[in-house]
RNA sequence: GUCUGACUGAUGGCCA
């Protein structure tokens, strides 16, 4: 036997899972231990071939060579929660309980969070509810991943009701903290998700750069730019460093309202603090912001200057210029904008063409905008809703509303929204 | 002598 864990041991680590599989299942009956076929099972769910480990527990009830245990059917239930095969696992948790063995924690947990994933947060609170009457105490991780779930599938006011919930019989974590301020935020939430962080810095959890910049990524949403400044002037006074994402963040934020000034100078400083350089992003933010207020020659020249710091232009940056451009009926300079794209091998995309799209129907020409249409398809660009609704309102602009009743029943291919 | 669970950041297109 002890060569035996001395072969599969080093095979399952060596991730040789198959070689130790036949090791196991061809020995002689008396070496057909149940840790080695679990160490197997469970080698197998950690490189996710679940299809592999369920084979090997099959074979073991089959062949009556060894039975499933406790821990067995824990790897496969947590394996199979891993690569999402929810059903199978939860066929798993129905056969483990009734065996007799009692699921844990930890497999609970598993299970939550491959429903929350799935969006099935009432099955996942009903496990909650189920733990509580086998005797099991769902502890910060469990909570966390409900609350998670909550905050993905935009129940933040229940996500925050489960967290007061929480604190009579636990302590939050980081990554508690960092579910919920990230869950605020997309709800335009912000000024809670701040107040959260600073409870979180008092409470010793450590917040990192991604917390801070989901903050200030979340004022800006809700037109709060100056609650980012002040959120990225705290940040920095504590000691963190800001990185490009942090500043196009801000970039950004100052761009959507219009405070172009100020996102130059700060990419300025961004510059000269020397902590790192603008990327594409923080170009395409800027850009867009020129382009948005109409002023065309500062979003070229900043286009031309992009080689200075060692970026390029890419597919987002070409369609925000030529967006520009249409809707200034500057239809010229975006073909030209089109070219220049293709010239460097950059491939337009479903929103470069509905951007020209949307050009042209702005300047009645529908013709050549539903010509796009079939371009696209011919060159497997598929067309979204956004790009059969900006023919449809160039319809409704003409007043052809027969033609956009028409195109709406023979040509779109996708739900209206 | 075998198993174990969680989170967070940026840019472009239609209408309103």
């Amino acid at each position: 036997v002890t060569s035996y864990y001395l072969l599969v041991r080093p095979l399952c680590k060596a991730k040789m899972i198959e070689d130790a599989e036949v090791l196991i299942t061809e020995s002689r009956k008396k070496f057909r231990e149940l840790p080695l076929h679990n160490l197997v099972v469970s080698s197998y769910c950690k490189g996710k071939k679940l299809d592999a480990a369920v084979a090997v527990y099959e074979k073991m009830v089959a062949t009556n060579s060894c039975s499933a245990d406790f821990v067995t059917y824990t790897s496969l239930i947590q394996g199979l929660c891993k690569v999402k095969r929810l059903e199978q696992a939860l066929i798993f948790l129905g056969k483990m309980v009734s065996k007799g063995f009692h699921p844990d924690v930890y497999t609970y947990t598993a299970v939550i969070h491959a429903l929350c994933v799935e969006n099935r947060l009432h099955e996942a609170r009903k496990f909650l509810e189920e733990m509580a009457n086998r005797n099991l105490t769902p502890n910060v991780v469990t909570y966390t991943v409900l609350i998670d779930g909550l905050c993905k599938g935009g129940r933040v006011d229940e996500a925050v009701a489960l967290l007061s919930k929480m604190r009579k019989k636990c302590v939050p974590t980081a990554v508690t903290y960092n579910s919920l301020i990230s869950g605020l935020c997309k709800a335009e939430r912000a000024s809670e998700a701040y107040d959260l962080l600073e409870e979180m810095v008092y409470s010793g959890c450590i917040p990192d750069i991604f917390t801070y910049t989901t903050l200030i990524t979340g004022f800006c949403k809700s037109k709060k730019s100056d609650d980012a400044l002040r959120v990225f002037e705290q940040l920095v006074a504590r000691g963190f460093r800001p990185d490009v994402v942090t500043y196009s963040c801000l970039i950004d934020g100052l761009c959507k309202e219009g405070r172009l000034k100020e996102a130059i100078d700060l990419f300025g400083r961004m510059i000269k603090s020397g902590s790192c350089m603008p990327n594409t992003v923080t170009y395409n933010s800027l850009i867009s912001g020129f382009c948005r207020m109409g002023k065309m020659d500062e979003a070229m020249n900043l286009l031309e200057r992009m080689a200075e710091t060692g970026s390029s232009p890419d597919v987002v940056t070409y369609t925000t210029l030529m967006n520009g451009f249409c809707k200034l009926a500057r239809l010229d300079d975006a073909y030209d904008l089109l070219n220049q794209m293709t010239r460097k091998g950059l491939t337009p995309d479903v929103v470069t063409f509905t951007s020209l799209m949307d050009g042209l129907c702005r300047e009645n020409r529908l013709s050549d905008a539903v010509h796009i249409l079939g371009e696209m398809r011919r060159k497997s660009c598929t067309p979204t809703v956004y790009t059969y609704n900006t023919i449809l309102d160039g319809y409704c602009r003409a007043n052809q509303l027969e033609e956009a009743r028409k195109f709406m029943l023979e040509e779109m291919d996708c739900p209206p929204n």
